[in-house]
DNA sequence: TCTGGGGTCCTAGGACCC
DNA sequence: TCTGGGGTCCTAGGACCC
């Protein structure tokens, strides 16, 4: 149906998280690291302008950071989701259609003319500001990956002020602005693609506009013709399934790297049995069962002292299941057989798979899924319920280290986030003080 | 010393069927 | 013994996203 669609996308939305709660980080170099304060995930304005680049290892720049007085975060995940549900909680009241598409971006269609979503996109961007107290930057036009564009270029542009209209792909405005943003900054287009196509001379966005869809079709897929026709203003991308509660994912993961490295199968066996635990809690919400469990871990790449190592295995379970217990064990028979004990490990993960309905399977007659007959499982969601993540769970997943994150077991190779700021809208006793004088 | 953690979709190719 | 064309389903792997 007539409309456009806009994109509004969080300016550095984990730095700027960090700032509402600590305005002393306003206008200054500021990053946020991934897990074990590995890389820079999120920088502010000021940081993107001292040159540093995202996925930058912490350690190569961490002397020069102090320098420039960059101040760095650990990720502090649970702030962020709880500011990202409050920013698109107020974002849809301004919008009739919200697709959620990532923790500080979404979509909204707009079945207006171009004059009347601009005006509600300014209010809706005013409203996100004083009230949560993040940046965002809008972008409008026919298709999503033309709003994509649209994003970057108010964000690029001050004039701008967070809004750009693209309300006509054809315009001559669009055209020149598309001659000069690089191929690789298109969304669909990842550092493979920009290596052929660059090598193909398309080196622009109006290049790959107005290059032949069914030759690339050809060359590439449907995916990156879509791209081109998106490009044209023709929408090929179907909004994703509404993002409700209990929505249904096709595979989990849940994988993590160590602080320190780990030696013999029995560390790996503990990472093993909590990762197995946190995917199977993830399992239950989406009212889940799974008949595959993968477990896998590697040495580290970078380590040139060593081969490096990647194992993987695999346990079919005889009947789905979401019981903690049998996918734990699943998890660890899984990478037993292939386990090799002369590697130093740094990462391990298990992959759920082959996920069922839990409430279509159990009416298949002949057909008993292993339901967590002890109720383990159910027990273990309630005590995360009332008190918190990872309080509670079987082995390593039961102990709590000194550290305040939940990824806190104790164990020697247990995350570390040594940056960490308060979870201010979760937890009573980390509320932010303010003082008046 | 120290390099993230999730996901999705598409395609090619093999197995199997008529 | 030899042999066609076309379809579906599944899986592994690649590419992308934030």
């Amino acid at each position: 149906m007539p409309g456009l669609t806009v994109l509004a996308d969080a300016n550095s939305f984990f730095a700027s998280c960090e700032t509402v709660f600590d305005p002393t980080l306003a206008g200054k170099p500021v990053v946020v690291l991934s897990n074990n304060d590995g890389c820079v995930v999120a920088r502010s304005a000021k940081a993107k302008a001292l040159g540093i680049a995202n996925g930058t290892p912490w350690f190569k720049i961490r002397e020069r950071a102090r320098q420039d007085g960059v101040i760095a975060r650990s990720s502090n995940y649970e702030l962020y989701a709880s500011l990202s549900a409050r920013m698109m909680s107020v974002m849809r009241t301004y919008m009739p259609r919200q697709e959620i598409y990532s923790i500080d971006e979404c979509f909204l269609h707009a079945p207006w003319n171009a004059a009347r979503t601009a005006q509600a996109s300014i209010r809706m961007r005013e409203a996100v500001l004083t009230g949560v107290g993040i940046p965002v930057s809008v972008g409008i036009a026919p298709s999503k990956t033309l709003a994509k564009v649209a994003n970057h270029w108010a964000k690029d542009h001050p004039q701008e002020h967070g809004v750009t209209v693209w309300p006509r792909a054809d315009d001559v405005l669009i055209t020149e602005a598309l001659a000069t943003i690089p191929v690789e900054r298109v969304w669909g287009v990842g550092r493979r693609l920009t290596r052929t196509l660059q090598s193909m001379g398309i080196l622009t966005a109006l290049q790959l506009r107005d290059t032949d869809p069914v030759a690339i079709r050809r060359r590439f897929s449907v995916v990156l013709e879509s791209t081109v026709l998106e490009l044209r203003g023709l929408p090929c991308i179907p909004d994703q399934p509404a993002a409700a509660d209990g929505e249904r994912t096709t595979q989990i993961l849940c994988s993590r790297m160590f602080s320190t490295p780990i030696e013999g199968f029995e560390g790996i066996g503990q990472a093993l049995g909590l990762y197995a635990q946190r995917a199977c809690h993830r399992l239950r919400r989406q009212h889940g069962l799974c008949s595959q469990v993968h477990a896998f871990c590697s040495t580290s790449p970078f380590d040139t002292d060593h081969h490096y190592l990647s194992l993987h295995g695999v346990s079919m379970l005889p009947d789905p299941s979401d019981d903690p217990i049998t996918i734990g064990r699943a998890a660890y028979d899984a990478m037993r057989p292939h386990f090799d004990r002369h590697g130093r490990y740094i990462r391990a993960g298990v992959m759920l798979c082959g996920l069922v309905d839990a409430d279509v399977f159990h009416t298949l007659d002949g057909l008993e899924a292993v339901r967590d007959d002890h109720h383990l499982g159910a027990v273990l969601d309630e005590v995360a319920r009332r008190f918190g993540p990872a309080r509670a769970g079987v082995g390593y997943a039961g102990i709590r280290g000194s550290g305040r994150h939940s990824g806190d077991t104790g164990a020697p190779w247990s995350m570390r986030r040594d940056m960490l700021s308060a979870r201010c809208t979760t937890r009573w006793d980390e509320m932010a003080v303010v003082h008046a004088s």
